[in-house]
DNA sequence: CTGAATAGTTAAGATTGCTTAAATATATGG
DNA sequence: CCATATATTTAAGCAATCTTAACTATTCAG
């Protein structure tokens, strides 16, 4: 087995117990707040990257902007975003989270931090040297690779912005 | 700081990174199917544990019965998924994945294996043997302290069908 | 054996969520 | 400057999705 075969495959295993564990998590924290996992999806992004546009949440998304902007109205009235004029363009708007709807994400991600905590606590000091290790290892290639995290849709819009 | 303080860093870090491109390349596959993101957790579930109740599903997408049996119903009807009666309780339904299904699952998983192999093959020897030795501990952790990968919701119903 | 509990399905009603089209304001390029 | 392009919003129409209620079949426990 190739030494590439064996990353990809550790990291599939630990994506899938991933996935598996936060996706219930992320639903019954939705579920609390009457928010559906668009919903869930949007606010994460926009925790992710601060800021962004109406039609790039819904590129993200996979929908229009006129659903998008409809999906982004009812935010509003949950209170959990905020939808002001961007000053670089006046035909578009920046959306970002409320102090709520940083709430609602920290909350979130609250569960699985402690998940995170209580399995680091079952190592041993040297099993936790070389996760992390191995860790920062992968992310520093992930980040070399996608310095933005952002795998598609309209980088050079978001780099110009970044720019500004 | 602490070394589990630092591990449980390193895996936000990593998490937020595999959401944030995970859920993109996720949305795009279902739209391409026209799936919605419940389907697909579903059919995710149904990946992950082979088969399911009706029941079961709804209470991890954190809906009632109905809504998950009548979710269930566009499934079927997509050729996603087949339910048949649940031989240890006739009141009940085993869901499956069909071929189908399978298929989505497996298209779904591979844009993100590429990408996984992509970031390994910008590792050197050295690094990928930290790498995958880390990730081992941590999925041997993960997986003693939680040995069916499954977080919450009817683990009694689950342990008795995989005894039977 | 029988009443109570359980699993799932279906219907009804309300809301969400999607698309397309139309409209308005703004930016862009020739 | 002006025609074209772009970002967003709103409306309309359709399907999805949710909940509750009612019903049927099956299981369970006294």
């Amino acid at each position: 087995m190739r030494g590439s075969d064996e990353v990809a495959g550790a990291l599939r295993e630990l994506t899938e117990v991933f996935m598996h564990r936060s996706m219930g998590a992320v639903v019954y924290i939705a579920r609390q707040h009457g928010l559906s996992m668009s919903h869930v999806g949007a606010l994460f992004q926009l925790s992710h990257r601060g800021t962004s546009s109406v039609s790039n949440i819904g590129d993200r998304l996979g929908v229009t902007t006129a659903a998008a902007s409809q999906m982004l109205e009812r935010l509003v009235r949950h209170g959990l975003i905020a939808r002001s004029e961007d000053p670089t363009d006046r035909r578009a708007k920046q959306v970002v989270l409320t102090e709520q709807g940083g709430r609602f994400v920290d909350e979130a991600m609250k569960a699985r931090q402690r998940w995170f905590q209580s399995v680091a606590e079952e190592m041993s000091a040297k099993e936790r040297r070389t996760v992390v290790t191995g860790l920062r290892i992968l992310l520093d290639k992930i980040r070399r690779a996608d310095p933005d995290g952002d795998p598609c849709n309209r980088p050079k819009e978001n780099e110009e912005r970044v720019n500004k």
